[in-house]
RNA sequence: GGGGGAGUGUCCCGAGCGGCAAAGGGGGCGGACUGUAAAUCCGCUGGCUAUGCCUUCGUAGGUUCGAGUCCUACCUCCCCCA
């Protein structure tokens, strides 16, 4: 893969910029996006009401696709959210109604809409889903036509089901027919849009080529499969976990200024990696910026992070969550924009726990929780370390309309007197 | 269908003579050190109207002063045989 120089743009900016994994055959799909718009697709789930950082690299390979002139697809996998992905854990199989797939799907959708321009131009995306075709496919003609050209000695050899056979691990028949159904996508979106290339992240690659494969034996020619490398911070964790959970790309379920902290938390030697992957600054400055060491290596976070925002929220949120964040640590000023919860001026006259207070604003997650933290010394009300577990907030601890509630040195949360 | 084994703290893995809010990891959170980093060290990691009360060991019953532990049925998963 280093070897290789692509003379499309499309490639050039995936091999720059680290999107590049593994790939069927780069110099045919080099040739492929040079000769006129190519539409390539990319499958997420509708699992949740909301894509999370996991997925954003994946979004970004189909925002530069569209920058370099290609058509990207979004596909929304609510016909295989139906049926659930057996490969998950045991519990996680609930089955969603139809009301949670719609909503998870608009929900999606809307985060599409921030990276990729929709509509009817040859080089607008799209939208889709694979319910349309796959809910309405017959059992046996589904055999008869597609999984004909199934080898099941071939795809005993794919590394998804040797390793389960290897393990003596279970394989149910479900799981086993998963790969067809996210073949036939790809056909299906070959003739429908004229998709010559499938995306995804490294463990979507046996599954990528099983759409390629069946492409060229129902007649779609030559198709292409790329896959991202398989994304984790430079100690090994997973993306995208904190301890508020998954970090979510929908700011209602995780706030511009959480996602700007998520960013400026990298690690050091994560930082010029995430600058070319998540954001789209020229990489003559990410160069510059990854060579800071020390703490002037904080400055690169800071414009990783207000960039990687700019892009998901837009760049006065972005700056504002800069802003916010510069109040806060490094003026140590109360910065009004930090995530406010409200309370009434009622509740406060009647003077507030402090336990609950925390619980209310969501730093702890009960009354014991917020007991530990004191004893460990990790909650401050207004910069004051609490010591007291039954200390009552009143009128007093206002400072303005504001009692800044904090937790450990990063979190912080403001309670604002409303009405 | 027959035989054998297993489900433990609502993140995961995993010990558990009938006295158990239940060992130990990992992860996470907090503290110290730093740079809002990493590494390291320390503490915490069921709930509550809290010197007490309530709910947890697949589900439902049963034995017992007392059950994660013993018995019965059921559910789910794994292995061997057919």
């Amino acid at each position: 893969m280093a070897d290789f120089h692509p003379r499309s743009d499309f490639l050039t900016v995936l091999s720059e910029r680290g999107f590049l994994n593994q790939c069927s055959d780069l110099a045919g799909l080099d040739e492929r996006a040079r000769s006129g718009a190519l539409a390539a697709y990319i499958g997420f789930d509708c699992t949740a009401r909301s894509l999370h950082v996991g997925s954003l690299i994946q979004i970004m390979m189909l925002r530069w696709l569209q920058k370099t002139g290609g058509k990207p697809v979004a596909l929304i996998g609510s016909g295989t959210t139906r049926v659930g992905d057996p490969s998950g854990k045991d519990e996680s199989r609930k089955l969603l109604t139809e009301e949670e797939i719609a909503a998870n799907k608009a929900g999606i959708g809307r985060t599409f809409a921030k990276f990729l321009r929709f509509g009817e131009a040859p080089t607008d995306a799209i939208l889709s889903d694979n319910a349309e075709w796959l809910l309405g496919l017959n059992y046996i003609a589904f055999l008869r036509e597609i999984g004909r050209h199934f080898s099941v000695n071939r795809m005993l050899t794919m590394d998804s089901v040797k390793l389960r056979l290897e393990r003596e691990h279970e394989l149910s028949f479900l799981e086993f027919n998963y790969m067809c159904l996210q073949a036939y996508d790809f056909v299906e979106l070959h003739r429908r849009y004229g998709v010559t290339l499938q995306m995804g992240g490294s463990d979507q690659w046996g599954n990528i080529v099983m759409g390629i494969d069946l492409g060229r034996r129902m007649g779609t020619g030559q198709l292409y499969g790329l896959t991202s490398p398989l994304l984790a911070t430079a100690s090994g964790a997973k993306m995208g976990k904190t301890a508020q959970g998954a970090v979510w790309l929908d700011a209602e379920m995780f706030s511009v200024y959480d996602y700007w902290q998520y960013w400026r938390n990298a690690e050091d030697r994560d930082v010029g990696r995430f600058l070319k992957l998540f954001t789209e600054l020229p990489l003559a400055e990410v160069a510059r910026l990854e060579a800071l060491r020390d703490t002037e290596i904080n400055e690169a976070k800071k414009i990783l992070a207000t960039e990687a925002t700019a892009l998901l929220h837009g760049r006065a949120a972005a700056e504002e969550a800069a802003k916010t964040a510069r109040r806060t640590f490094e003026e140590g000023a109360l910065a009004e924009t930090l995530p406010s919860v409200g309370i009434t001026r009622q509740e406060l006259a009647a003077g507030l726990g402090v336990l609950s207070a925390f619980v209310k604003a969501g730093l702890v997650g009960s009354t014991g929780d917020a007991r530990r933290q004191i004893k460990g010394g990790g909650l401050k009300v207004n910069d004051e370390l609490v010591t007291d577990e039954r200390a009552i907030l009143g009128e007093s601890d206002l400072q303005g309309e504001i009692i800044k509630l904090s937790l450990g040195k990063k979190r912080h949360v403001l309670l604002k007197v409303e009405g």
